[in-house]
DNA sequence: CTGCAGATTGACTCGTCAGTCAACCGCGGC
DNA sequence: GCCGCGGTTGACTGACGAGTCAATCTGCAG
């Protein structure tokens, strides 16, 4: 299995390089060359693990969305905990996967979430898979009454979402800090500018969970 | 003048010719000829007024933020009005953006906006521009006391302009409906559920005061 | 009518890659 | 020691498309 193993380890290796070259020069802006340089290995062996240079991105993005797909239904699948714990913890795993792998983030949503042309279109249902994870989130908070029922769940589900990556951007764009501390703090504040809202509560109702 | 004319024409039928395309294939996935064509102009006409075809996406670009950017510092400049009736107003002018000319604005958006390549980064400085007026906003709200003073501005700001971002991302990749009244409800839902929260407000929780 | 200046044309050039392919290696089996 | 078969190599091809440019047109001024 030396052979096998050894194989396996090439295929990775490409995978690995075109993430780290698709984050620094943009899948249209790099060159299959690229990739197979950063990866130490010959042009050709490219093309013997993939069909084309868009199946590589293809196939990082549906590595990468499947296990955020299974996190969220993971988080969901807790009865116990409330609608705000688990819109915490779906950000807080979100927002780790770019503080691990910063360059496997930039790459799926500069070049596929929000790309909507070519990657985006592909995997349009992929992508929508995640809202709708998030919605069920939000309609069970509706049904357990801590979630106001006049904003549909969908609709919630894009807001937070679309928060999330955007602070994802700003980190991506260096329009935020990096550090650590920032992390967590923004897992915090964008679960709380969302469920709690930006509005100082008049009669004192502001919820803090954690 | 009649020259002068026909010259300005010429170079706004290829821009507008160019939103179309842009928006229909995407800037990567079109040819300066499908340009030249969809303007009924001959191919090298369009080197005659531009430089590149990175700059006409640049114009097209730089003339509608401005007017973007022009649009927030209006609606700031009302010290009567309240934080989220301001809020109200930004959500509108953007989404009524995208209803008056959605190619314009799914050009924008895909290709400059959330392209961390190229444009993106090229044009970083004038997008920073409105989140930091809709910061300035969320600023205000908080002197004023309407707004929680432990969210930071530039973070609410983020977050209000990324749940926008998605909202009409939505519409362009046709997750949402486009129907007018849906326009007009996720005006309301959008401020409402930043600045109101997606929590129901029960009695008798902990304040945070700040 | 003539000539100039700017507008307009589109065939052509030229660099750039994605993808191909024939040859080459190295290991395991016989 | 030889064979065969994946794994591996990188020079090559073919398509494509941005940008050039010399020729042509058009309208006006003298």
């Amino acid at each position: 299995m030396a052979t096998a193993r050894r194989a396996t380890d090439k295929r990775r290796l490409i995978l690995d390089a075109a993430i780290r070259v698709f984050a620094r020069r943009g899948f249209h802006h790099c060159r299959v060359s690229d990739v197979a340089d950063e990866a130490g290995v010959a042009y050709g062996l490219v093309y013997h693990y993939f069909n084309s240079k868009e199946e590589i991105l293809n196939t990082l993005f549906l590595e990468r969305w499947q296990i955020m797909l299974d996190a969220i239904a993971e988080i969901d699948s807790h009865p116990e905990l409330p609608a705000r714990e688990k819109l915490y913890r779906v950000a807080s795993f979100i927002i780790d996967s770019y503080r691990h792998d910063p360059d496997l983030m930039k790459v799926i949503i500069v070049e596929v979430t929000r790309s909507a042309h070519s990657f985006g279109a592909a995997h349009l249902e992929t992508i929508q898979e995640a809202y709708a994870g998030i919605a069920r989130i939000v309609e069970r908070g509706r049904e357990e009454g801590s979630f106001k029922s006049d904003i549909p769940a969908e609709f919630a589900a894009m807001c937070f979402y679309g928060a999330i990556e955007q602070l994802l951007s700003g980190w991506i764009f260096d329009l935020l800090n990096e550090k650590e501390e920032e992390f967590e703090r923004a897992k915090g504040l964008v679960v709380e500018a969302i469920c709690g809202g930006l509005e100082s509560a008049p009669a004192g109702a502001t919820a803090v969970s954690g």
